[in-house]
DNA sequence: GTGAAAGCGCTAACAC
DNA sequence: GTGTTAGCGCTTTCAC
């Protein structure tokens, strides 16, 4: 048996009381007293026990991020934002439980709220109906939603300004003198790509520039789907009607770009292109990429911050976006059209 | 307050630890009063306490996955590991917490252990040396290696056969007549890339092809410096010698094939290539990219299984590889050389 | 088949 | 400034 709070008194020749308030650093305490116990706390090796400390104090110091299951390799920004929050939480003598929940059925959150196993919730990629709101507000377990829900909610979220991310795209563009924009995107249940559309148009309808529904295409997330929607474009001659095309997400602009060489279709002096989240291979497409990307790793810390607050406070309720978007121009995006 | 298993027993008129008993399906018990309590439970939707059951269990039902911080970006692979052994421990009503530790520093390890939070230690890219080896050993953590380790070592260690897989790259080429082989791999350092190159060799000496130290290029894992590798090996026209080029990692490939394309050099007709991995952008490198895929996913559901059956055995140690390397042929390495 | 009670190792209120 | 002790909520031994 490894050694306890009680042998270490017994090496001191003090309470298991004075032990405590060492550890804690509580004012009312001897300097030599201190100092004995110290000591023997360093002599003994002692650690306290996590399992005991839970119990006594009501608090776990464990929080869980809970998320779809997808692959790392198509959804790197999920673990990016894991990375951040361990990141700051570990600072704190927190640990991050990761765990995967189903996009539909989130009953096994439950579990996890009502067992005591941990501190707080952080939820992401999952949508938050009706039922989940009324689940988490029941259970009374300090929650934060990463990436906006899609209803209004007085649950505490936090995410990335992706309105704001499709207007610098927008703009970027616009102010080169392009004029009829294509929007490729995901489907509409795609929250972070309806918010970059949302900028486009918002940027758009500003300027001037004609911008309708036909001018919208929506389709799984894939980069192969990216590819056969251009090419259908180009088979109805419809595409050169363009001579911006901003696309959702990286992947779908690294299906775009490749659908649009193989067509002979030049970017940018025919069609500039800007897409969003800058992920490594960015460089490696012809031409390279023009992103806006953000900053899905600082999220994390942002999101870390917020739930310790709101577990020092339940009652804090936190809205908020985050997040300077950053323009990386590259030769995709590089054409200027005159007027 | 929470409902806790006193509520029940009084609700059932029973005792607690006949409550305990229900609860874990013990066999003596009528008939009658199990019904009795499940009712009781039920009704007052009890849940027993985890920081409890941790403390009068002494085990907290949470393994640690330790592992170096990297963005999601670049190293992917180590979150499908993080998912696959999530996805396993779930199903155990295991958690699965995330930890970033140093390269060199594990010192965080220690509180890991020591202040039993944890029951389990499942350790990954982190050098294991004879201190860290040692530290294991005296924590007496059940505690499992993912990547075998370069040393001898009798602690418990996981790997995909990366030996395998570079022989499976090598044989591929070399059964299409290719003769003389290039190799692009990372430092080192780079257990991973070494094993393939280990394989490589074994291939092409077991077919009596020439192959030596001079055929190796070792390079920091990026594609920037494969890119510049390459055209290096272009202006000293050592390029020209080689007919097959293997490249231990998708990025890498990605850099090189880069490359390779800016200086007109035809893949496969001049060069073929083959990688490992299989990221999603191989399929939009030009040529689309070959390459030995390893199930990672899996690696990380047999880890935890392995680690399971350390917590309920303690002693046992096991070091084994596993996973059936994927071949997938593409445009890159189509070609065959006539002998 | 069931209950009483002694832990598990720590915290904190209360007493001195 | 320090000690005593009653929890925290569960498991499990031992008695009946």
């Amino acid at each position: 048996m490894s050694v306890n709070i009680k042998d270490v008194a017994n090496e001191a020749g003090v309470s298991v009381a004075t032990v405590s308030r060492v550890m804690h650093g509580s004012h009312s305490i001897s300097d030599e007293t201190a100092k004995r116990v110290q000591k023997a706390i360093k002599h003994l090796a002692f650690v306290p026990n996590k399992r005991a400390q839970s119990l006594a104090n009501q608090r776990s110091n464990l929080v869980v991020f809970a998320t779809t299951a997808e692959s790392a390799f198509v959804a790197p920004h999920k673990f990016e934002i894991l990375s951040g929050l361990e990141k700051v939480f570990s600072r704190f003598s927190y640990g991050v439980i990761f765990f995967q929940i189903d996009k539909k059925d989130h009953s096994r959150l439950g579990s996890l709220c009502d067992n005591k196993l941990v501190d707080g919730l952080i939820i992401h990629g999952v949508e938050v109906d009706e039922k989940l709101e009324n689940f988490i507000r029941e259970k009374k377990t300090p929650t934060i939603i990463i990436g906006r829900p899609k209803r209004e909610t007085s649950l505490s979220w936090i995410d990335n300004n992706n309105v704001v991310s499709g207007e610098v795209a927008a703009t970027c563009l616009a102010n080169k003198g392009h004029q009829r924009f294509l929007f490729l995107g995901g489907r509409e249940e795609d929250n972070i790509s309806e918010s970059r559309l949302l900028g486009l148009k918002s940027v758009l309808s500003k300027k001037g520039l004609p911008f309708t529904d036909d001018d919208i295409i929506r389709i799984d997330s894939e980069p192969l789907k990216a590819g056969k929607a251009i090419n259908s474009l180009i088979k109805n001659k419809k595409l050169r009607a363009y001579d911006a095309l901003v696309i959702a997400n990286n992947y779908l602009a690294l299906g775009a770009v490749n659908a649009l060489n193989e067509a002979k279709i030049k970017v940018p002096s025919s069609l500039s292109v800007i897409t969003f989240d800058d992920y490594p291979f960015a460089v490696f497409t012809k031409p390279k990429l023009s992103s806006v990307s953000v900053d899905v790793y600082s999220l994390g810390l942002y999101a870390a911050r917020m739930m310790l607050n709101q577990i020092k406070n339940p009652s804090i309720v936190s809205q908020q976006y985050i997040t300077i978007p950053l323009l990386t121009e590259r030769a995709s995006s590089r054409y200027f059209f005159k007027r």
